[in-house]
DNA sequence: AGTCCGGCGACAGCTTCCCGACAGCTCCCC
DNA sequence: GGGGAGCTGTCGGGAAGCTGTCGCCGGACT
């Protein structure tokens, strides 16, 4: 289920002057086992680095005070070569861009959905982690979903699936076999702040199905629901 | 919060305007071996939490003066990153608690089942534990019962339980070998505030014991009916 | 033997889920 | 910058499954 084993928690420090985003990414990183600490300022952000030690850092680049490339030039001035995610406003094209040259590893646009992070975080340490990039390669029965490629796989029929189609699945394979609600799937891949109370979630895992199942001869169905409850992805359950 | 096996008791503190309900819940976890204590106002919410570090908090989002969202935040202010999960009314601020609860922090709707309730906090902090992967299997005689799959077993064969005979199930299964009174059951599975004076649990209990007995050579039955008084779950009764 | 309590078949209303059809949007290509 | 293609979410009808009520029956206790 996991992709690398590290036997210690990953240290993750995330930086956002929004408490309540800082504190969202810290509580699902918890929840994912890792140890999450938060700074809201760019100052406390460089004390907490100095003694928490973290092996990753998220950090918004419009911070008050010292703003993020600030933040990432001193935390290289003491030598930390510790990897950086950026998060930016939406329009901050020219930030992208800046953001990757002056060292970051990746960048994500605000408002972004947590698994999205969650990957893209668990990506930047792999490839730091290991000299070749192990690939992750996520399995649950017959079908494979490659995340360096971005390739899934029923078998061996290649599979061309949507942007939220992927990403849907993804959270459903990591989980396997864990029951998820409806409401549990859609906060984690949509973007926070998505009103939608509507049946998306029911929609898409519906054309994933399609997609899934529509062998000739029938595979049996991968994508179960738990009816009053949520979906689960599995091998036949006897 | 560390580990999950602690010897000392979870330290609960629940946040609720309306003192019925929040003393419903504190002494349902108190029942449970937790320590439990009660806040009827933000202010005083907050001043608990300061002195009591609760392990874990149950936070009514409609609260007179400073709400809980205004709660949520102080908490969060202070460093304190303990897992909340949130009661709100049917309608209305439903949608505003979605971006709170992607994390993992859980929530529900009122009027609630007292023992929903206590099984999301008991997710809650195992999830935040550790690594967090370890599964919750309740086990009586033959009969298993996996709380993140929801598989329900019998021996070897997979039960299909409908949402409420899980939740009576797992209610019996938590308290064997103890007996329930009907009263118990309706009053921890069902809402509070459940008008049926009917035979409901009767009735669920005759639909249980028809799947889990259904066996072609008889396993002896595993819910016992003490006449009078409730019900057992518990393997041989004499 | 009478009375009471629990078991359970049958049914009706309701909730939940699935999915076809469609419209707005974005992105890309010309 | 106009047109097209693909993606995403809304609406709503229809089907399936779930829940609780009624009421009779049979067994248990007195």
């Amino acid at each position: 289920m996991q992709h690398y084993e590290r036997v210690e928690k990953v240290r993750l420090l995330v930086v956002d002057d929004d408490p309540p985003i800082a504190d969202l990414v810290a509580t699902v990183a918890r929840y994912e086992g890792w140890e999450a600490v938060t700074a809201y300022t760019g100052e406390d952000a460089l004390r907490r680095a100095a003694e928490f030690h973290p092996d990753i850092v998220v950090l918004d680049l419009m911070l008050p005070g010292v703003d993020g490339f600030g933040v990432l030039d001193r935390l290289r001035a003491f030598g930390t070569m510790v990897p950086v995610v950026f998060l930016t406003a939406r329009d901050g094209v020219a930030d992208r861009v800046a953001g990757l040259t002056r060292g970051g590893d990746d960048y994500l646009v605000k408002p972004f959905a947590v698994e999205e992070l969650m990957a893209r975080l668990r990506t930047v340490l792999r490839r730091c982690a290991g000299p070749a990039f192990q690939r992750s390669v996520l399995r649950v029965g017959d079908l494979t979903m490659d995340e360096d490629t971005r390739e899934v796989r029923r078998g061996a029929r290649l599979l061309s699936l949507t942007p939220t189609e992927y990403e849907v699945l993804r959270y459903l394979m990591r989980k396997s076999p864990t029951v998820l609600t409806k409401a549990q799937i859609l906060d984690h891949v949509w973007e926070y702040g998505f009103g939608g109370r509507s049946n998306v979630v029911e929609l898409v895992v519906s054309r994933l199905r399609r997609k899934l199942d529509e062998t000739d001869e029938g595979g049996s169905p991968l994508i179960h629901t738990v009816r009053g409850f949520g979906y689960v992805l599995r091998q036949a359950a006897e």
